[in-house]
RNA sequence: GCGAGUGUGGUAUAGCGGUUAUUACUCCAACCUUCCAAGUUGGAAACAGGGGUUCGAUUCCCCUCACUCGCACCA
């Protein structure tokens, strides 16, 4: 587990305008999280930088954005509407939670009580909801559970479209929901959540070199993510716990304050979504190999990420006390590619107005070339580094006397609290290596 | 969902059947400050929500909501 509480973490999400409890000024909503101007910048940083990776960087990838509401047909197909809607009963004596098909005999399997269980009631861990003004059983749609359906729907647009060489992956990001009985630990088991998947469609004989590759894909894009070696831990999931159709699983796990818990999923999932929907639909969904080989229905290799487990552990790792100058400091080591603010422009001391006025106008050049660029002149200089600090801001700039003659300000930077001298006009160039 | 616990400004906290509801940090304004949370002055800001008991409830009781821990769940 991290030595960082969980409670460090939540507080400074809330205090310092990354994360809040969803509808909070109403009582709160379980599950559902709000990301404020700070989140919201840290998280679209890590979107974008995995779609840039796994994407963009990519010759292979297609990327989509499918609709959260589906044809119900999807879920049925699928195995979610039938396994989400199972009846279950609790056991008075021991209050598990049982499906109702797997109490055999009328006993308690967990502690073998007969004949003590509350009456069955369905448990659906997905959002029900009606499509069109009428309400009836042809209306019924759910908000999906996965993002993975949008992409297996799409497959078969996508050969049409470009017909790529195999093996190809689509990927998409987007938001999930699923009724969870107890969500927990902040952000990490949420009802609404977002996904960033890959379903990556090969030739069968070729599983294992690609489940390789992509575990060393994934490795170097947690290092990047500033998720330290030791921080992660691959979980070989054993047969008996993995889904009936995977043939093999990796949990990625990381040390979150709460405990060590997944971060994201890398499985083999075979042919089973695509000969599902063949099944469904009746439609064929082989790939016809350029070189004129024999027809397949590609198996599927799937990497799912989970959004806010990746904020979360991004935030957890960056996450340091040190001290600066005898005096405690709470900073945000966070790799410069994902910090909400590029950097802070402050004047030395805002009581002298040419220090102001020039401020100013560094603070506009630099904010309309990179954009995410924050002016501060509260308090004091020292004041002000710490405030970053606690963002993850990786460089300060400050306009003092000397450039008032010589068109030179100091950069400072977060981690060494060291300070360069650098002329104003080589700043966008220094700032942006 | 079950069991146990918690809920006071943005954060962290003190407290009580009748208070002007404590303190620190943060925040805002002013002064000051020539590089790492300095100082002075002023200001904003809270008893989770709803019922009940009571002359009077932030305090006691009930319900709801949220959070924490354990169990279960995680297809």
């Amino acid at each position: 587990m991290s030595d960082v509480s969980l409670e460090t973490i939540v507080s400074l999400c809330k205090r310092r305008g990354f994360i809040y409890q969803g509808s909070e000024i109403y009582g709160g909503l379980a599950g559902t999280w709000d990301y404020g101007p700070l989140g919201v910048a840290l998280k679209r940083n890590i979107m974008n930088f995995w779609w840039q990776t796994f994407v963009d960087s990519r010759e292979d990838m297609y990327g989509v954005d499918a609709a959260i509401l589906m044809n119900q047909k999807v879920w049925q197909a699928s195995g979610h509407a039938a396994g989400f809607n199972d009846p279950m009963v609790e056991c008075l004596n021991c209050h598990s939670r049982l499906r109702q098909d797997h109490v055999k005999d009328n006993k308690c399997p967990v502690c073998g009580t007969a004949g003590k269980f509350s009456e069955p009631r369905q448990f659906n861990m997905m959002f029900k909801t009606n499509v069109g003004p009428v309400e009836d059983e042809n209306s019924i749609s759910y908000l999906r559970p996965e993002t993975a359906q949008g992409i297996f729907t799409n497959y078969k647009n996508i050969l049409d479209s470009f017909y790529p060489d195999i093996p190809f992956g689509i990927a998409q990001q987007g938001k999930a929901f699923r009724n969870e009985i107890s969500p927990r630990d902040f952000v990490f088991r949420a009802r609404e959540f977002e996904q960033m998947e890959i379903e990556y469609f090969i030739n069968p004989e070729d599983w294992e070199k690609a489940f390789e590759q992509w575990r060393k894909d994934i490795n170097k894009f947690l290092r990047e993510l500033g998720l330290p070696e030791g921080s992660v831990h691959e979980l070989e999931v054993p047969a008996a716990d993995r889904a009936h159709y995977s043939k093999r699983t990796i949990d990625f796990e990381f040390d979150y304050p709460h405990a060590r818990d997944e971060l994201l999923g890398l499985a083999y999932r075979t042919d089973f979504d695509l000969a599902n929907i063949q099944k469904a639909t009746g439609k064929n969904m082989e790939y016809r190999p350029k070189d004129g080989g024999k027809p397949f229905v590609p198996h599927v290799i799937e990497p799912s990420f989970g959004v806010e487990r990746a904020v979360m552990a991004v935030l957890v790792s960056a996450y340091a006390e040190d001290e600066v100058g005898g005096e405690k400091r709470s900073v945000l080591k966070l790799p410069a590619h994902l910090a909400p603010v590029k950097v802070a422009v402050s004047p030395l001391l805002k009581n002298k107005p040419e220090l102001v006025k020039k401020a100013q106008e560094v603070y506009k050049t630099l904010k309309a070339e990179f954009g995410n660029v924050m002016y501060d002149d509260n308090g004091n200089i020292g004041k002000r580094y710490r405030r970053q600090d606690e963002i993850g801001t990786p460089h300060c700039a400050t306009i003092d006397f000397q450039t008032l003659e010589d068109e030179t300000i100091t950069i400072r930077n977060r981690d060494s609290t060291q300070q360069v001298r650098a002329a104003i006009s080589d700043l966008v160039t220094k700032l942006r290596s």
